[in-house]
DNA sequence: GTCTATACAAAGATAGAC
DNA sequence: GTCTATCTTTGTATAGAC
């Protein structure tokens, strides 16, 4: 029994140190640009076991993503579909958690967003984009604050303001306009200003 | 001689039809997500003439990297540098030529970014960030207009803007929120209120 | 100089024996 | 769970036809 729980033990922590590696492979390389030998390498097992564990690197590639889709999408909607919170107060609460989030993974975003474009058809299914989000308590206060242009224009502008950023910031690094520290002491400023902005752009 | 002009046009159109045929899928699915087999068989060339006129898949993805950094990056500087034009009129002039271009090749800006963020050292030195946009009149602008904040911050808010959307059409069209057709309608309202929204947040 | 057919080597993923 | 074999894909090199 000691032995048997052993093992099972061992298996959890082996598909998990492989799913691990996996992620942070995949979004840094992208699906195509990670092999699957560099996984098995980094995660110290054999490379057949990842195919033992999961059928396919494309299998593989699909939990992550749905993880990634997940975290980048669905952790939102709980903000947005709060009746309880203003829409200044939600403004506030999308420019705290998001950027908190994202810079603990700077790249999620932009492997998301690329490999969905890859892949559209693939991955739509997994976007809680109609109900969750086109419906939620947020956009209709979008739409109230302002009659004259269509909420979600606000819904993409309010994302773009949060997100664009993590997008530029290979180009600021490499370029070296900015350092690592001060494209995070930016972001944290930005996390501040981000609903004032917004606020103005609506008007209210 | 005649002979000689023929055989150098088409020389110059297959090599043409190539790096055509090579942008289009690179931009399409990335640098490793790209077979040459399958440039050779789009291009209808043989799979060896790309090994002849240009010497390595790597090569000539750096062809079409220099053109689409060129492209995403260069393309707006003069704009930014004039210093005919006020602060309103270069958000005007951005917001105008910038979503024109961008809508010509919706997929320009992730794409580059994407394999930017692969290799921020290898592409560094080709994207002029430091003297041509960093020192130019349109951040020197920013700057008057609001000494508050840093231009830096604004000068990525407003790319966003204008950007972003785009990196979110694969998950508004995949899911069914939004035509092909509504996207573009979309970014052409965007194209005429957007300078209204960054005179907003600029408090101007 | 331009293009084709073919061959080769390396890397990839997967399957099956142990 | 592991090791080895295998089969496919992919990038590149060569030899020669036009």
């Amino acid at each position: 029994m000691k032995v048997k729980s052993e093992k099972t033990a061992d298996t959890v922590s082996t598909i998990e140190k492989i799913k691990s590696v996996a992620r942070s492979e995949f979004i840094a390389n992208g699906y195509s640009g990670t092999k699957t030998r560099d996984i098995a390498e980094k995660a110290g097992v054999n490379l057949a076991l990842m195919n033992y564990h999961f059928r396919s690197k494309e299998n593989l590639f699909d939990l992550v993503m749905q993880e990634s889709i997940e975290k980048l999408f669905s952790f939102i909607i709980p903000i947005l579909n709060d009746s309880q919170t203003s829409l200044e107060e939600k403004l506030v609460l999308l420019s705290e958690q998001y950027i908190n989030l994202i810079l603990q993974e700077p790249n999620l975003p932009i492997f998301v967003l690329n490999e969905i474009q890859h892949n559209p058809e693939r991955f739509a299914s997994q976007i809680k984009f109609n109900t969750e989000i086109m419906g939620s308590v947020y956009l209709a206060q979008l739409k109230e604050a302002d009659s004259g242009c269509d909420a979600v224009q606000h819904l993409i502008t309010y994302l773009g303001i949060l997100l664009f950023p993590f997008f530029m910031r290979p180009v600021m690094t490499a370029t070296g306009n900015l350092g690592d520290e001060q494209f995070v002491a930016a972001m944290l400023q930005r996390q501040k200003i981000a609903p004032d902005w917004m606020k103005a752009i609506l008007g209210i």
